[in-house]
DNA sequence: TTTAAATTGAACGCTATCGTTCATGTTGTG
DNA sequence: CACAACATGAACGATAGCGTTCAATTTAAA
């Protein structure tokens, strides 16, 4: 997948760029819900009330359609999971706040349904899962890493492979969570019980990793 | 998801038994393939070498059909998944080997195609979500509390909480491969390598739980 | 106001699928 | 053999979706 965006000939014209955007957030809760195969273009079109013909003068397939919801969706995540820089705080505290705020962001319902939809189509088209793993957990594992390494040099932990390490945080804390959620298990968890949990899975996490 | 067989009125004929074997797995091969919405009866009873008239004979509808295979391939994974006696060994032993077995089993091809296939359909037919976990995960789930609490007895390892710890336990030794095999990346390991990771995870397990 | 881009609805061809019907075989059991 | 259950291909109606065309209209920039 590259990074050219494939909405053909941007338009200065704001009324096109509002049109533009119901059109992916219409698209996103089609595809959403129903899949690609089972997503209708007629519906996404009535739901962004728009014509038919514009999405397709816009995004010229279903397919590019999409792609492009998915974009956007990779976008927004790769956002919100890059931490801030909290190169000045404790190892443990770093982590907890790390773990409670995965725990925010991956149990949040239209995730599970983007997981779900998006894995289902990596058989037709494997691009969309590279993209996704690119933009989702490996830039993950890839800060936690570089956040691991400092904590190494200064001497706070002790592993001999960092990568394994930090697999095993996000291990720890998630559980097999996101499993339950995708086959349609309803968890709640208040922010004092993801505070816990993160606790607990960073206290585990600590012992496996402590000189 | 009753229990209920939906194959209406087996027969004892075996020409139809073997018909009706074709059938799924013919359907199992196709779902797996496209999904719910993707795949097609006619193309399955293709693959079947059988009539489409047959299909719907036997099974009413394609929602009872992918019920169908969904169940059959529940039962084959319960079995696969609910290890052997090995309560004469340490649990340290146990536990390895059921680490590499999980590995094996999970890491699958088959199986990856069905998580994708099935959990995309959770949103459509929540049934099949709960029918998967109660005979896949919980099922794995509870085997290995049975077994912690077998060990706990014998004093071999500490906990304050057998489920969370068998989950722990699950999540070291999975880690983050179920995702990524979901998202289409190949990850290949060889009996050595599974095993070598079956003991990294539990080494890292024990560590936690130890006394 | 002029002009070009953007949008629309309606209709179309095409393809595909589900699920059904029916008349004609085929299979196997008693 | 006789009989009933089973299987088949072909055809059908109904529905639905994709992607396109076109003439008519709205929008907004210059």
């Amino acid at each position: 997948m590259e990074n050219t965006d494939i909405v053909t000939e941007r338009t200065d014209r704001p009324s096109s760029q509002r049109k533009i955007a119901k059109i992916l957030a219409a698209a996103r809760t089609e595809f959403f819900a129903n899949g690609f195969a089972g997503a209708s273009i007629e519906a996404i079109a009535a739901l962004a009330e728009v014509s038919k013909v514009t999405i397709y003068s816009w995004f010229k397939t279903k397919e590019n359609l999409f792609v492009e919801v998915v974009k956007s969706e990779c976008r927004h995540m790769s956002e919100s999971l890059v931490g801030e820089n909290l190169k000045t705080r404790s190892i443990r505290d770093t982590l907890i706040f790390a773990a409670e705020h995965m725990l925010g962001v991956l149990m949040d319902e239209e995730k599970v349904r983007f997981d779900r939809v998006l894995a289902a189509e990596v058989t037709r088209d494997p691009k969309v899962g590279e993209y996704f793993l690119d933009n989702g957990p490996r830039a993950l594992l890839h800060n936690l890493v570089n956040l691991l390494k400092i904590s190494q040099e200064k001497g706070e932990i002790q592993s001999t492979d960092l990568v394994s390490s930090a697999e095993m945080f996000v291990s720890l804390v998630m559980g097999r969570i996101d499993l339950f959620l995708r086959y349609g298990e309803k968890i709640q968890m208040t922010t004092p019980q993801k505070r816990e949990r993160a606790k607990h899975a960073v206290d585990a996490w600590m012992l496996i990793h402590q000189k």
